[in-house]
RNA sequence: GAGGCCGUAGCUCAAUGGUAGAGCACCGGGCUGUGGCCCCGGGUGUUGCGGGUUCGAGCCCCGUCGGCCUCCCCA
């Protein structure tokens, strides 16, 4: 058998490697701007951080989780997600005693073992953001905005329709039974109308059922008792401000009163970004609040709210696939790749001289590349073509003895020729040639 | 985890159960002082892998691995 990547794990070869390289830059920037503090945060952690935190029914944690036991017997998980790596970094370094807010984002690799689709990895990169603060809606609007703010950063306009935010609350631990207990009563009712899976996610976790796509199920959940029915005054309130808060900064939203979630932790307002042609798996963004989360594991009490950027479903919404192109060209970045300069060497004795030059040249900022072997002109100007280099310098033993080189521009098929005072000279004239 | 479609050269794809091909890419040459264009030459392959049926399998059957799509779930 070939040998070949594990399914589900992805090689990022160059020219995927600029558009990944490219969008995360922008978020980055955008990060920083918003005052938010890069972190790192390991791979691994004890699957008990997992089971406690993303909790234990949930499907994640049943079967979608990369877990083994290692050499010391611990049991291990590779994180299927952020936000409880960052929580147990805020309580193991006592971090929450720090001026708030608390702002840290993370980029990395995530692992959840599904059947791979588009957009579906094993391995899939999330940009991760987590604010620990108060409970407050302006700040939850603003991390909101930033969401937007980031996917939509590499776009020319900010008016284009590509991403569509919808919100919801899930209420908090005092009205968030009474309203299961309501949906599940109202649900056992309706059993026979619901599809089979349903049936099973009546009893299993009931908000999901809310979610399901199949038309009799929508039919029967069209008339289901609604969350905000149930909220109490904090919860009402809250959600009212938000929503104002998002207003007061021209945030378009919908309002989702079936948007759920598939991690436990979540209380309160819950979000996702949807972006157009993403096909089944077409939400790119999401996140909500988790403010019992760090005591739950062990902290003080620290209300929190964070979201998560899919990378790989963020760049095809942008880029587009194999079958349809996006609104961003990844040749503008590709281009990025090749070499600004070739130098070219006639005659062996000047191999040498061209790999001294081109280190020179280096220093000074140029992408450079250079022939090893003595090879004809023809074969160096073909090679330097290829490589996509935007100019070539020639060097032949005449010219050497001489002190002079041709410059030659391979996208405008026009050279000229340089005079030169020593090296340090070349480099400085070509230099200049090269940057213009 | 369930279902469906698919897997042939580096890439995109052909090939009634009867000698594995094309375009692009790649390599060499025309062309030892000027790339792209052109011309000539080269197929570069364990038809994903393993079995089975058959005189004969890229094609049919089973299994397996992988990809895509739907479900499940989620970023």
């Amino acid at each position: 058998m070939k040998l070949q990547a594990v399914r589900g794990f992805k090689d990022w070869l160059p020219e995927d490697f600029v558009k990944y390289e490219y969008l995360i830059e922008k978020a980055r920037l955008w990060c920083k701007l918003f005052n938010f503090k890069e972190i790192k945060i390991p791979i691994l952690e004890k699957t008990e951080l997992f089971v406690r935190s993303i909790g234990e029914v949930t499907d994640i944690v049943q079967k979608e989780t990369y877990s083994f036991e290692d050499r010391n017997k611990d049991w291990l998980t590779l994180r299927p997600e952020a936000t409880a790596g960052i929580c147990r970094m805020v309580i193991e370094h006592g971090l929450y005693v720090r001026p708030k807010p608390l702002k840290f984002f993370t980029i990395g690799p995530m692992f959840r073992h599904e059947r791979p689709q588009k957009g579906r990895l094993r391995e899939f990169f999330q940009i991760d953001l987590e604010v620990f603060s108060e409970l407050n809606p302006y700040l939850e609007a603003e991390v909101i905005f930033l969401a937007l703010k980031i996917l939509k950063s590499p776009l020319p306009k900010e008016s284009d329709q590509l991403y569509t935010l919808e919100l919801n609350t899930l209420g908090c631990p005092e009205c968030r039974p009474k309203y299961r207990e309501a949906l599940l009563s109202f649900l056992r009712e309706h059993k026979d109308e619901v599809c089979e899976t349903c049936k099973e996610r009546i009893e299993r976790n009931p908000l999901r059922v809310l979610d399901c796509k199949n038309e009799g199920c929508k039919k029967v959940v069209s008339g289901s008792p609604l969350i905000t029915d149930f909220l109490c005054e904090d919860c009402k309130t809250h959600f009212q401000e938000l929503k104002e808060a998002l207003e007061s900064l021209d945030i378009e939203f919908s309002l989702n009163p079936r948007l759920v979630r598939g991690l436990d932790y979540y209380v309160r307002t819950i979000f996702e970004i949807k972006a157009k042609g993403l096909g089944a798996q077409d939400t790119v963004c999401a996140g909500g609040r988790y403010d019992y989360l760090v005591k739950e594991l062990g902290g003080p009490e620290l209300p929190a709210i964070g979201f998560a950027i899919g990378l790989e479903r963020w760049a095809i919404s942008l880029f587009g696939d194999e079958e349809n192109k996006g609104l961003l060209d990844p040749n503008t970045l590709t281009e990025k790749l090749c070499p600004d300069l070739y130098l070219v060497f006639l005659g062996k004795p000047l191999i040498k001289q061209g790999v001294i030059l081109s280190q020179k040249l280096r220093e000074k900022g140029l992408r450079c590349e250079t022939t090893y072997e003595e090879k004809s002109l023809k074969a160096q100007l073909k090679n330097a073509d290829k490589l996509g280099a935007n100019f070539v310098l020639i060097l032949g033993e005449k010219e050497w003895a001489e002190k002079r080189a041709v410059f030659r521009d391979l996208k405008k098929s026009a050279q000229k020729e340089i005079g030169f005072d020593g090296l340090d000279d070349l480099v400085a004239k070509v230099v200049k040639e090269v940057k213009g």
